[in-house]
DNA sequence: TTATGTATCGGTAACGTTTGCGAACACGTT
DNA sequence: AACGTGTTCGCAAACGTTACCGATACATAA
């Protein structure tokens, strides 16, 4: 039945067991094993087919260097050729492969983004920022959700890594303890730009807002109108945010010679659920705070809820403020006080940092930290005279 | 001083001429042209390298192809090479490179979504709900935002289909009539599902919440309320959301005998610039409405704000109705009327429809519509007798 | 002529993976 | 020692693009 594939003979052909399923062949005469290949999948071949540069050259009769060097306006093509072929691109309507460009380039024209939150207008705000300079750069962004989790945020760098961003944008989840999966960027040289959610250790380049300012004016603020017991509901103490929020608070009433009462300040973790526990906690004190310094709006927001709940007047007999000027916070009973964060310049400084970078501007430079100023925005929650 | 390449000799050695800037030189013997090939500049090569299969394959002394396999669980490698390779991958810090991996397999196990806009918050909800399911399909995410712009949109899918995205999801701009970008992903075979911003001509799969039932219910709480001269402001007239809004309005206010006003009804662009203008326009009018259902949150905040300017009372002389429960909505004065959206199942049922339709499932089957129920969130907007 | 230069184009080796199929052994059985 | 059967691994071709060199065919200057 079946001949040799050597001397094509039927008789010297005997089986000889089994490869990977499939039956192998012995041929005595030229003492030489084989198995069937499979018949060729055929019309599988150009079933779903991107027409590519080689499909250009050989309708046209050129090489495929050619071609390549028509579509990047290389000064070695004719006039006549290059304008055959991109007029034949367009016939094909042939669209590049990046894929294939990116690895013999061995760059991507891609930088990735991970943030730890959709939800509230921060992020997207800053995407927005970053967004509109790399595109102008001919970059894209690669954008990535950690949703507060670790677990994820290792994931989601992993993925980037594997899809070898030229660069990444970090705002870090208030999971992270372990740093490994960043670094492993750059060891790798790939520039690496930490906004918003930064860590004091990280020796690198940094986008922040002056949390620092916009936290000691918010707090003087509220002395200056007249509140004297200010209590102050932080974030995640790892978060240099954070921190620094919490040392524009303490400094502000270290001026005006208020004292420092650690009863008054508790670490929560950004969420309303913390918020609502903490909070009650508060107000629940046997001498509560007659003023609230939030470390964001959702917070200050919960507190305002909890206020109303317990007929506790605002801004008589509790002053509130908050942080980062979310949308809601016009509109939320006689206006929330807070701090105005610059959110689509973060984006566009990491972004325009980060491709200062890739450029191999201040390639040795010692790690840069771009400050953007925070803005307190008076409303109704913290005026006792308008109340 | 330079022998010829081919004969080794000096003597026999001219300069001819330059090519490419480089000097050319000519061997009379030989009769060969030839330039110096420029030193290889070594140490650049080891500069900025990500290690591979093989430098893994190298190190042990076996074939790539060993290592490949090793790396995927094949059975055909000895868990003694097995060991030492994910040993190695591991030591040398190995991340596959899904540039070749995508090239060789033409696929990239990414989907990509484009988006109007970030800054209210139903996208990036959506965008939430799909990442949930394609992560856990082992799929990622490219996500772009067109800014309401057309062009931009067209530059959006133009990246994501050099980026060889094996699907797409959309949600289009409002300013988007051509869909020309669209099609040319269903010309590649590559499954497309439009979400939310639909429109009524392209027969493909779309994922939209129940507009028409949900503006109905709406605009028959109004009724019901008491409010009898009702006025919308909608949105663009091509999208579908819009003409389903529209509907309901329209099918309300027959179900109750109440006449249709065509100037009752304006469209907008979504924007709470146009929102003021139209609001004003309406409010100003010698009839003005006693109530009106606006097409988004946007809009509707936009008349309470211009209500409040102008001293009318909410509910008592207007009653007001927004679309989409945006969380500002819980906030805003008593509370503003709304119709909720299913905003993550949205994105959830997107993500499972083009999964399926990349399986290979429904191939052939027309076009599926998935519609997901819209919920009336009755607040204090629109409860005359609570007023 | 001879030497020198320009304008165009092709060949080919990379980039890092995957995969079909053959090769080289290592075992038993006769 | 030949035969029968498995196991384990290597070779090499693809995937689509880029870029370095050469190789022509002419043109021009000496």
């Amino acid at each position: 039945m079946i001949p040799c594939v050597k001397c094509g003979r039927v008789e010297s052909l005997m089986k000889a067991g089994f490869v990977r399923g499939k039956q192998r062949f012995f041929c005595k005469d030229c003492t030489y094993y084989f198995t069937l290949p499979n018949p060729k999948e055929r019309s599988e071949r150009r079933g779903r087919h991107q027409t590519t540069i080689i499909d250009i050259a050989q309708d046209l009769g050129v090489s495929n260097s050619t071609v390549s060097r028509a579509l990047h306006n290389h000064p070695d093509i004719n006039p006549n050729t290059r304008k055959a072929i991109l007029d034949k691109a367009i016939e094909l309507d042939y669209q590049p492969n990046q894929l294939a460009h990116s690895l013999v380039k061995s760059r991507t024209n891609t930088i990735g983004i991970v943030v730890p939150e959709f939800l509230t207008q921060f992020f997207p705000n800053v995407i927005v920022g970053a967004q509109r300079v790399l595109r102008q750069a001919d970059y894209n962004l690669m954008i990535m959700q950690s949703g507060e989790s670790y677990e994820t945020e290792v994931a989601n760098t992993k993925a980037l890594l594997a899809n070898r961003v030229d660069g990444l944008l970090v705002s870090m989840s208030h999971e992270t303890n372990n740093y490994d999966h960043f670094l492993s960027f750059e060891k790798r040289d790939i520039p690496v730009v930490y906004f918003n959610r930064v860590i004091e250790g990280l020796g690198t380049h940094k986008v922040v807002a002056n949390d620092y300012r916009g936290a000691f004016a918010a707090v003087e603020h509220l002395i200056l109108n007249g509140y004297r017991r200010i209590a102050h509901l932080g974030g995640p103490p790892n978060l240099l945010i954070s921190q620094e929020r919490l040392r524009g608070y303490q400094e502000a009433l270290r001026k005006y010679g208020h004292p420092l009462l650690p009863e008054l300040v508790i670490h929560g973790d950004f969420t309303a659920q913390k918020a609502l526990i903490y909070g009650q906690h508060l107000l629940d004190m046997a001498q509560p705070p007659d003023a609230i310094f939030a470390v964001n709006d959702p917070t200050a927001i919960e507190v305002l809820a909890l206020a109303k709940a317990k007929g506790i007047r605002i801004p008589e007999e509790l002053g509130v403020v908050g942080f980062s000027d979310d949308p809601i916070a016009v509109h939320i009973g006689k206006g929330l006080t807070t701090v105005k964060q610059p959110t689509t310049q973060i984006g566009e400084a990491a972004a325009k940092l980060i491709l200062g970078l890739l450029r191999g501007e201040q390639a040795n430079l010692s790690p840069q930290t771009i400050v953007l100023e925070a803005e307190l925005v008076v409303r109704g929650s913290s005026i006792k005279a308008a109340g």
